[in-house]
DNA sequence: TTTAGGATCGACT
DNA sequence: GTCGATCCTAAAC
């Protein structure tokens, strides 16, 4: 997908973004990953307590305030990775946190990377998500929209036919301040 | 330099 | 349903 889909409200974003196909390749003589994002979650900035751009630009939330379109990765918990996309205008934070996907294409690679779980828990969280994919700290700052179709990451449109889709809308998980706003957006 | 707490997961009861 | 793991970040001292 372009970067103008990702260059919008971040709320917006999130829920085109359910439905969406995230293609993740570069594993050498191996197929791709291809998953389809199920949920996502919106954060913005002086506007959304919980986001980690609340209160201005640090060392690691600057990606959330650059070019939309690039991957925003951080660790969680000290344990567990998680993936945004960085959404809005340059210097207006904001990007959209996937957390959870189904397998499309790719199953064996993907049940490799998380061993001794079944099926449908393999990408039902944000730390599941990165660790299915095989993605960590290294790809903080990757441009989704950069690889012209042969990047090791990158978006598809949800497949013609699937639209609309049954979107719930909830507030979001894990955080202690800013639940009341419902950004969080789950197919179903 | 220190410290509190976090956009979680999985094991266990 | 509850709880421990585990470590980085940011802000206070």
């Amino acid at each position: 997908m372009e970067r103008a889909f990702y260059e919008r409200h971040t709320v917006t974003v999130a829920q085109d973004l359910i439905g969406c196909l995230l293609i993740r390749r570069g594993f050498s003589g191996l197929e791709d990953i291809v998953v389809r994002i199920t949920e996502t979650e919106a954060y913005r900035g002086a506007d959304d307590p919980a986001s980690h751009a609340h209160r201005g630009v640090t060392p690691r939330n600057r990606l959330m305030f650059g070019q939309a379109g690039h991957l925003y990765v951080y660790l969680s918990y000290g344990m567990h990775y998680c993936m945004n996309i960085v959404t809005e205008g340059e210097g207006e934070p904001g990007a959209v946190l996937l957390r959870g996907a189904e397998v499309v294409q790719g199953l064996e690679l993907v049940r490799a990377n998380r061993p001794g779980v079944r099926d449908a828990q393999l990408l039902n969280g944000p730390g599941k998500l990165t660790k299915g994919l095989a993605l960590d700290l290294a790809y903080n700052g990757y441009d989704v929209c950069g690889g012209f179709g042969g990047g090791e990451l990158e978006l598809l449109p949800p497949p013609t036919g699937m639209r609309p889709l049954p979107l719930k809308e909830t507030g979001r998980i894990g955080i202690s301040k800013g639940q009341a706003m419902p950004w969080r957006f789950v197919e179903g």
